[in-house]
DNA sequence: AATGTGACAGAGG
DNA sequence: ACCTCTGCCACAT
């Protein structure tokens, strides 16, 4: 799922878990932080539904994953994304 | 089997 | 915007 987001948008834990017909948000948030692919996954394209960028496990923690996403064009200001209806991905 | 804890969400104060 | 519950699922004790 999280490969399908294209560069420059993100999602959220809610939208994923809810293409996967599940309300296991949670579930979806201890999936990335268990798994240790950070370096061919964009997890730092997944972020809270109400536009906060949430946490972020690998090296470099939350300040890299607000740089990842500021280097593809999303605007984060104080850990919440700025013009989040523009960038989001609801995996039309 | 029973708790408790999260890269969360939503409602209520 | 803040804090406090409750619901959710997987996993560790």
């Amino acid at each position: 799922m999280v490969c399908r987001i294209p560069k420059g948008r993100v999602t959220t834990y809610k939208i994923i878990a809810g293409q996967l017909n599940t309300r296991a948000y949670r579930a979806v948030g201890r999936a990335m932080a268990s798994n240790e692919n950070y370096p061919h996954i964009p997890c730092h394209r997944v972020i809270r539904n109400d536009g906060k960028i949430g946490n972020y496990t690998p090296p470099g923690g939350i300040k890299r994953k607000r740089e990842l996403l500021k280097k593809e064009g999303v605007m984060v200001k104080n850990g919440a994304v700025e013009n989040l209806k523009e960038v989001i991905y609801r995996y039309d």
